[in-house]
DNA sequence: GATTGTATACATGTATACAATATCCAAAAG
DNA sequence: CTTTTGGATATTGTATACATGTATACAATC
């Protein structure tokens, strides 16, 4: 990290605020961001919002029209589908890197994450923790860049993974796919993993696809 | 602005002009950019500026650093072969998906492009043409967001590649790999093709690593 | 002489004020 | 009745002014 100051300026507070209320659902696809509300929320003035702003669009969580404001990225099914092929190849890449890397700390806490996934039931615990899972199989790649790309592209479309679909529907198959990822990485196996992994990422495309085509039609 | 073409807002004009910049190396690694001078420069105030300066950083091509300032983001070996490793798997996987998609005018275009830089010798065209040679390769995979992501992968290390090295010292190699990509594609031989373009990369990286090898130890 | 503390200059961060643009709705024309 | 047009309103875009943080140079101390 570059510097260990826990200095956090204020378009970065603000930036960090949408972020998680985008992955939360709580401000949905296509809603508008003004710029005036938010100042008013943090008590400062729309100049550091509209840092967040920009920001937040070169991360791909909102889009950004001239003279006309910001609102949350609603990608379609078809940009759906090329975040998931992008995701699949960077996830697969990243995790075949780390498989040879991976220390006995690092195994235990992805081991810990999965245990903790197992008795969750509700939404948004499920989603911090599959987050916080995915990215401890990810890290012992020790490249930044990759790592980055890859929250990027989780971010701004996993949302849609919790929007509408219940714990208990999607809870086992991606429990069991889970499962079977740590196992390969512990076996030191990196072509069992990618390829769970991938398992993995289809299905969740699968759900998605379902719902954002109903969303779509209505 | 003297005469404001209508066609862009003031942070996009000043973006796109550090952009060019840093891709012709008129703006080093490294170097600051200071808001006052580019307000100036312009003649606007510092405000789109800033705005102009986040959109760069988030394109990874400006560091900012709070209460510091916004350096030209200045890589060191360890990130270039990172970017390398991303730009092969990425442009590898666009490429793949475009061979069966290229139309006869997609092809002839790409032929133009390449007949341009056969009978090139100065370095900024030969950058600009290269760019647009590149760039009409993946163009048929039809994936905005994947074009996006390798455009920002290649502007952020390609001017590493232009930067001392003679179109005479890179030029043959280039071209023949150059090529020998298209005239796959021609053949529809998606393998051939990417197998190419891997081999064009890789001796690219190469020439990056010495270049950059030799920066870092001054 | 080296190190630490302090003052000054300068660049960045932010608030306020104003300008430009888009949106909305009512009234008029077809 | 539909379409168009004009202006009122709201929101974004930008300039100016002020506040805050950082760096450099110099003084004080060990």
């Amino acid at each position: 990290m570059g510097s260990m100051l826990k200095y956090r300026t204020a378009p970065e507070v603000v930036a960090e605020y949408i972020r998680d209320a985008i992955y939360r659902n709580e401000l949905r696809p296509g809603q508008q961001l003004q710029q005036e509300e938010l100042a008013l929320k943090f008590g400062i003035s729309r100049i550091p919002v509209r840092d967040a702003l920009r920001q937040l669009q070169g991360e791909g969580l909102v889009d950004l029209y001239p003279n006309r404001g910001a609102f949350v990225s609603n990608p379609g099914v078809e940009e759906l589908r090329e975040v998931f092929g992008l995701r699949i190849l960077l996830e697969s890449y990243a995790l075949r890197m780390a498989v040879p890397n991976f220390s006995k700390a690092e195994l235990e806490l992805c081991a810990s994450l999965l245990a903790q996934l197992e008795s969750i039931a509700n939404r948004a615990d499920w989603s911090r923790i599959d987050q916080e899972f995915h990215a401890a199989l990810y890290a012992p790649c020790h490249q930044t860049r990759t790592l980055n790309l890859i929250d990027n592209l989780r971010g701004s479309v996993n949302r849609f993974y919790y929007l509408y679909l219940s714990p208990e529907s999607y809870g086992p198959d991606s429990l069991r796919e889970h499962r079977q990822i740590l196992k390969a990485c512990q076996k030191r196996n990196a072509d069992a993993a990618v390829s769970a992994l991938e398992k993995h990422l289809r299905g969740a495309l699968k759900e998605v696809e379902s719902v954002s085509l109903a969303a779509e039609s209505s």
